[in-house]
DNA sequence: GTCTATGCAAATAATTTGCATCATA
DNA sequence: TATGATGCAAATTATTTGCATAGAC
């Protein structure tokens, strides 16, 4: 389950980059982290990183995502329901969908929205420093 | 600091409509939700309430907040930080800006933003059941 | 060698629940 | 009087922290 020394090195680079000490629990919680692609919450991260480095624990995983959070690598979301959920963060910003039979989270993006929100907070006087906006839906059927 | 009882009959109205029981705990809590203008969470409104009815516990504010929201008589926020804030279910709905430095809550409507959330999930084949849009902002000051 | 990261277990914070008792319908 | 509500204290859940030790630079 240990990583490949090729693969093991791109992560330690983006740690190298973030400016933050490299140890084989970061570095495998960095490889879970560039992999995932559901937004999983910290349990998740945690079971998936050990699979990698069983000596990580629960209390690594946390601090190592607030230190990457607050290198502004990763970003955090609290959906409805349960604890929080990270993402690397992407290129290009969106907002998110939850199914809420499934869980799933779908991502989305809307220039509109982003113009839109801009201009509600401006006429009150405001500037947005980030947000939120989550769609909480069902998958319509079309068979009633 | 007990309510008069024309006040106290106008409470106990909205508990019976809402079918639930009516006790002189709740009829406080009614009265607290009804005049509070600021989004207060869980701890502010059993501050609040005890100031009419002292032998209200904390326990009874969250099973009550939690009887009342089934019934649709009052909803709850996530905002960043802290823990959930209640407000009575507003005859229209709108969404929250949250300044950062203050930590107040303002409300804000945009049909709009209703119109391309429904949009956007439709695209995706979704309903929407309810939304989270909240604007983490500061105030624009002119002085730089 | 120094300074930071780690594991573990205990501490927090917000909320929920079990249980015996009490109040409403 | 029967059922549902209450207070209190203990339980839960997600997260954070203190501390002694191990590991990175």
């Amino acid at each position: 389950m240990a990583l490949p020394p090729d693969q093991a090195a791109h992560f330690t680079g983006l740690l190298r980059k973030a400016g933050i000490r490299i140890t084989r629990q970061r570095v495998a919680l960095m490889a879970v982290l560039t992999s995932a692609t559901d937004h999983p919450d910290a349990i998740d991260l945690h079971k998936r990183t050990k699979a990698h480095e069983p000596s990580t624990s629960l209390a690594t995983v946390y601090r190592t995502l607030a230190a990457l959070e607050a290198k502004g690598v990763i970003q955090h979301h609290n959906f409805e329901g349960g604890g929080a959920r990270f993402e690397l963060v992407p290129k290009i910003h969106h907002d998110h969908i939850v199914d809420l039979d499934s869980g799933k989270v779908i991502e989305f993006k809307s220039d509109k929205i982003e113009r839109l929100q801009a201009e509600i907070a401006a006429q009150l006087g405001y500037e947005v420093l980030h947000h939120r906006f989550e769609l909480y839906c069902r998958k319509i059927s079309d068979k009633g």
